[in-house]
DNA sequence: TCTGGGGTCCTAGGACCC
DNA sequence: TCTGGGGTCCTAGGACCC
């Protein structure tokens, strides 16, 4: 007795490319690519950009010239608009069903049961259409009896001739030899969960369509493999073993990084760097309502040229206890980084991770902190601390500056006290920049 | 002196995803 | 010259404990 519930997968096809299409006309058929932070790598593709051969994460610069000449446009990423337009695009789709998850920026699973009394295809069109019409962004949907079968279909919603035009695939409307057929038809290494490794391993194995995977014994694929690839097998068949994640779960770790423009040799840009990423990373630790009580520091040299001295140091930091302040983080941030920093090598990228978060305990208020760190240190922290409270403002609780703090700011060390910030400390916080810079 | 075995916790690294 | 960023899960191996 097949089961009631069938999931499907709604997502948005080349999103960001799509979302840029909404707003400017110019961009419609013609080649268009949008491009990751410092216009590095393409991370976004329009039919007709995929037509000229450009494949996903190309660095820009290989492609430049000649997609250029071909007519082709590339643009600066600007993810405040994907994620406005995302997040429009799911309440639309959360109204076709009390039961979803946002997987991503640009998709989201859906799970209909009941669905004998209505008609899959129909509700499956309305959505696409609404999204359409009410967003400006066309949606693959792809309908399967496991979030893995929603996958494949979802793949042939948008590649497949038979299912192209309307942009559905319905795995469970269809007799099961044309399902098998379409099975056959999905090389192994299409299959949601199974990458390049993975796939190698199978084909060697004479494993190479998604039909085989699902028929393949699943205990020995455990055994060949492990737990994930044998329920990527059971789930081909139809086997739900993947849950629906209605609530997404607090992070386990949360990781600030960038690579830089250019490459970066000293030491105070790398201090800023991280003060930087230090901050957002904090940020977005208390919008979670948690503490992190381990902070790592890394920085790379970039592994493109091989004769060129690599560097790849890290550093784990414990601290006393959990905290989720920015000041405190960027003095631990600080401190890993002065022990990673060796002149005389060009750095291409840092970052800062949180570990071992923990949801936020009672808040502490009134403790005293003396930074002894130099004068740039403090400075940068100081900044990165202000640009945090700024983005902040009213939504946690957050540190303010002592009474003083400004006279003081040049003198070693700092006393900087704890506590809620009142609406009337915003116009001095925001003054202090001047402050520090004179 | 003989040299057990199971459990837990932590970390590093691999593989994969969008 | 120029090559993204942010996650999860699993496994293996070491430390430590009883």
């Amino acid at each position: 007795m097949p089961s009631d519930t069938v999931f499907a997968l709604v997502d948005g096809n080349a999103f960001y490319v799509s979302c840029e299409r909404v707003f400017n006309l110019q961009l419609r058929q013609r080649p268009v690519v949008v491009l990751s932070n410092n216009d590095g790598c393409v991370v976004a593709r329009s039919d007709e950009a995929k037509a000229l051969g450009i494949a996903m994460g190309t660095p820009y610069f290989k492609i430049k010239r000649e997609y250029e000449k071909a007519g082709g446009l590339a643009l600066s990423s600007n993810y405040t608009l994907y994620a406005d337009l995302s997040s429009r695009m799911m309440s639309i789709i959360g109204e076709y069903s009390d039961r979803q998850e946002v997987y991503s920026i640009d998709e989201a699973f859906i799970e209909w049961t009941g669905f004998r009394h209505f008609n899959l295809d129909e509700m499956a069109f309305r959505l696409r259409q609404q999204v359409q019409r009410w967003i400006g962004i066309p949606v693959g949907i792809g309908i399967g009896q496991t979030k893995t079968l929603a996958k494949v279909a979802n793949r042939l919603a948008k590649t497949h001739p038979d299912f192209k035009a309307h942009g559905i695939c319905n795995l469970t409307a269809l007799p099961s030899p044309v399902r098998e057929a379409l099975l056959k038809e999905t090389p192994v290494g299409a299959v949601w969960g199974i990458g390049r490794r993975g796939s190698a391993k199978l084909e060697g194995l004479g494993i190479r369509t998604a039909l085989d995977l699902s028929q393949a014994h699943s205990p020995w694929i455990r055994q060949q493999f492990t737990v994930v690839m044998e329920r990527t097998a059971l789930e081909l068949r139809g086997v739900p073993c993947i849950d629906l994640e209605q609530v997404p779960p607090p992070k386990q770790q949360i990781v600030s990084s960038r690579s830089f423009g250019q490459r970066v040799t000293d030491l105070p840009t790398l201090r800023q760097a991280v003060s930087t990423y230090t901050a957002r990373a904090a940020e977005k630790l208390r919008y979670q309502g948690s503490e992190t009580s381990a902070l790592t520091v890394f920085l790379n040299t970039p592994p493109y040229n091989p004769s060129e001295p690599q560097h790849h140091p890290s550093v784990t930091l414990r601290l006393e206890r959990p905290t989720a302040d920015t000041l405190i983080l960027c003095q631990a941030a600080g401190r890993g980084l002065e022990r990673l920093y060796q002149p005389g090598y060009r750095y291409q990228k840092a970052g800062v991770m949180l570990l071992n978060l923990t949801p936020k305990g009672p808040g502490q208020l009134s403790l005293f902190d003396h930074v002894d760190t130099d004068r740039a240190a403090k400075r940068e922290t100081l900044l990165a601390l202000i640009d945090g409270l700024n983005r902040d403002m009213g939504r946690e609780t957050i540190w303010t500056a002592a009474q003083g703090l400004t006279r003081q700011a040049q003198e070693t060390p700092w006393r900087m006290q704890r506590g809620a910030l009142s609406p009337a400390y915003t116009t001095r916080w925001s003054d202090l920049p001047k402050v520090m810079a004179g």
